[in-house]
DNA sequence: GTCTATATACGGATAGAC
DNA sequence: GTCTATCCGTATATAGAC
């Protein structure tokens, strides 16, 4: 739009795009500076302002951007009516485990502005109607009747196995004397377990 | 120290460092401002820094409070020889989700400033010795052994499970249609579930 | 101890040259 | 489009009266 058409996304406008979304997710909106993101683009202060007129602008991009990159992808998975659920949850938890070893700050910076923001643009993009009306949610309902509880347990169990140790891991790392690869490894092998898990706990008597 | 020894804790000192921790936990460090906390203590702003000199050391009292507040009454629990591992489960999930009611943002705050700061005062009191090496920490390590995976794993899962929906409630308030009171109430019934469920857990096949 | 007034620093944003 | 220099609001912190 402003320059060429795209290089390889390291136009400026994405460079600093690129830069925002590392300073943002990793500080959050209000411990990041302005001039921490030019410095990371490489690029001078005022052109940030060129770009993208102001801080907050440039934030809600990159949150909107965040939000998107949580939920791409899942809609196939919850959509299939093919797969039960432990297949289900199987996909689900090996799709986002490979996510969010790339991008460990993900969760905790949405979970840390959606709180600051409750009135957030969680709804622009139907996050709830994508979950709520899926197959998925579904068959997790058909488990909760069995067992007399609320399906939303459920859902919030297979989050928390999958999610948890990212938001964490500090704190899990430092208790297990855990390096960042020996980390990774443990994330790893969640990829089946959770599955296991999850199903054990919809079967619990 | 100040004025009269104790009065009902409703010293100016007290008054401020209340505000601080309900100001400081709800937007963490930066988006807290001296500010606010003095106007919720109901002082003047100079006050604060009269007490206790500057943001950041008021912060730092804050912090600490805020960590042994999340393990106190922790210890015996976890130190019990004498109950079990589901027995154990139970009364922290009991204890925690009552706590978590009582203080909803503080797992969150917690999470985000120990992420900001990794080398922070984690240790200075020894969370990580009162963890792993509790009678609770052992009997993990047993369940674990059968399965042939890390005890961390179950460690994570069941601090996962207690306090991830507190981590997430906007979002599983939105996802689920619930009020403060109905997500309340689903914490309540997860005190008896969880303990459950990591049964389950420790023992799928 | 508590207030008002003010100094000082910092961060977001803009003007204007190139 | 990109830079340097600067403005200006806001937030922390202090001086000094009471």
């Amino acid at each position: 739009m402003k320059k060429q058409k795209k290089e390889v996304d390291s136009t400026t406008e994405e460079k600093i795009k690129e830069a925002a979304r590392v300073v943002f997710t990793r500080k959050g909106y209000a411990a990041a500076r302005t001039r921490d993101i030019a410095e990371e683009a490489g690029i001078n202060l005022a052109l940030l302002n060129y770009y993208f007129r102001s801080k907050e602008k440039l934030f809600d991009i990159i949150m909107m951007e965040n939000i998107q990159r949580f939920i791409v992808g899942a809609k196939e998975i919850l959509a299939d009516e093919d797969t039960g659920l432990k297949e289900k949850t199987e996909k689900i938890a090996s799709r986002y485990i490979d996510m969010l070893i790339l991008n460990p700050d993900l969760p905790l910076f949405i979970l840390s502005e959606l709180r600051a923001n409750p009135d957030q643009l969680v709804d622009k993009m139907g996050v709830k109607n994508l979950i709520a009306k899926s197959s998925y949610f579904q068959q997790l309902k058909d488990a909760a009747k069995v067992q007399k509880v609320n399906p939303l347990h459920y859902f919030m169990n297979t989050l928390a196995l999958i999610v948890f140790p990212f938001v964490a891991s500090p704190m899990i790392m430092n208790i297990g004397n855990l390096k960042q690869a020996d980390f990774i490894a443990l994330m790893q092998e969640r990829k089946k377990l959770i599955a296991k898990w999850v199903e054990a706990i919809v079967k619990a008597k």
